[in-house]
DNA sequence: ATTACTGCAAAAGATTTGCACTAGG
DNA sequence: CCTAGTGCAAATCTTTTGCAGTAAT
């Protein structure tokens, strides 16, 4: 059991098969997904599961702190993350696809922030976005994935 | 004339008065407006002013990549920031306010970012959100602005 | 003159909501 | 049991689009 199931059943609601579902395909899949992907991936499983439930369940999660949100990725949607280290997200703007970075002095930054600002930090959305190696190889004109 | 219209006309694209005060709007304003914002604070000296214009000139800004995107500030709406300079922003999520946090360290990790990942960079949207020193004062329900 | 731009209205998408039914604890 | 959660459908809200009229060069 992750720390999102931890979390929902700390704050004492519920661990239906949906939303274990749903916080399984957040913690395992490493392509920060938006609703309308969580809902394809686990309707083989859930044939009657509703894209209602899947964003109920992400708003849960988001307002606990328990996952954050990258904004839209040129694909007009929001992507989520369940990952709360603080890390940068490579977006490309072509074929919207999200992955992590590393990089260690974003951790320092961040202490920084909240130092410096006053401000009660509660989450990071650190994203640079431009063309993956992939699409830069592909050409320069406009496709999609 | 700011580096928005240099871009439009750089680019063959009319000046037309719309476009000129929506630059206006986005190179004056320190809070990041919605596209809603623009109109509402342009409505008055441009009675007819429609909305999609606004979002066919920041689309054309943003393609032109004269204007970066913040992502929602949890009122749903996309946030634009001309400021190209790699910097940090802070959303508060009880008020819904942006605010510009300087740090010099950004700099050299997008620096870091570009030629370690093979991407081609675009644009940066380093957003930290929490509670503003005012809402973190104003108690600790929720409210709005 | 030409062609791009505006404004309007309708369309398209993503996300939210109301409600009756179901199921977890 | 008994409340919280699901699923469906409708509603809402942001953003986009088609098109006829208008204006910039």
């Amino acid at each position: 059991m992750n720390h999102l199931l931890q979390g929902l059943k700390r704050a004492g609601l519920r661990l239906t098969p949906q939303r274990v579902a749903i916080c399984k395909v957040l913690a395992e899949s490493k392509d920060h997904p938006t609703a309308m992907m969580i809902y394809h991936q686990l309707l083989p499983q859930f044939p009657t599961l509703s894209l209602a439930t899947v964003y109920k369940t992400l708003n849960v999660l988001k307002s606990m702190g328990l996952v954050h949100t990258l904004g839209d990725a040129g694909d007009g949607a929001e992507h989520f993350d369940a990952d709360l280290t603080p890390h940068i997200n490579l977006v490309c703007t072509r074929c919207h696809r999200v992955v992590d970075f590393d990089e260690e002095r974003i951790h320092e930054i961040q202490q920084a922030v909240a130092q410096r600002s006053g401000y009660e930090i509660l989450g990071a959305r650190i994203v640079y976005y431009g063309l993956c190696p992939e699409c830069r190889a592909n050409g320069s004109s406009k496709e999609s994935a």
